[in-house]
DNA sequence: TCAATATATACGTTTTTTCATATGTTATTA
DNA sequence: TAATAACATATGAAAAAACGTATATATTGA
């Protein structure tokens, strides 16, 4: 991971806003997102999967539910980055967080 | 300028190396910078004025000359991310340093 | 005023990215 | 075991980005 791949990872408004997201309430399933940011499942499936990949969140199946979170080894500079953007850029975000509360029936994590 | 933008600007190979070399040497003509990252200079110039555009560099001319620094109206948090990337990846741009030392007849600054 | 140097931009093409839609897979529950 | 819900992926089309080449502009100095 360098400063061109990071950049490269979150340079698409979707996967930005995942990545905040995520960075933010440390642990999001897929339906979580799509509710979040009001796409389709499988636009943001395709976006995980390039954040996946990428290296910046990790996976596991709970049961139905999929939970993305940060990667747990990510480089430190990589997730001060995330946190500078998101500390900075909360008014951004809001509108996201906001779907995300009113949300019904959010599923219950038990690790 | 938001998170999405600043990685779009910082997300291509090219655009990042400059904005880090930039953010390091403080100014660099546009011959420095070609010589440094060895590319054309219609490539860096084009480079360069998406850099400009975006907001993240400002630039002066200077007889011949034109030279680059970051913006110094940046949101702070744009150049606190430009020094985190700066300060833990100086491997990733050794070389375009090395090469920008080594470069012969560089303009001598007279503000 | 002419040549040389530094830089910027225009243009057509190629490459990369993103998208919507359709469909596949896995886990749950009736 | 059939239906449903959550999630992933394949596909072809459209949009965006990057490129090399050619050329334009600006400055300097002879």
């Amino acid at each position: 991971m360098n400063p061109a791949e990071l950049s490269k990872t979150l340079a698409d408004e979707t996967r930005a806003r995942i990545a905040l997201l995520v960075a933010r309430e440390k642990e999001l399933c897929v339906c979580e997102l799509t509710c979040a940011l009001d796409e389709i499942q499988p636009k943001i499936s395709r976006h995980l999967a390039l954040l996946r990949e990428s290296g910046l969140l990790a996976d596991r199946r709970q049961g139905q539910w999929v939970y993305y979170r940060l990667h747990p080894e990510l480089p430190t500079w990589v997730s001060e980055i995330l946190h500078t953007m998101l500390n900075a850029n909360s008014d951004w975000l809001a509108e996201n967080c906001q779907r995300l509360c009113a949300m019904a029936d959010r599923p219950v994590r038990c690790c």
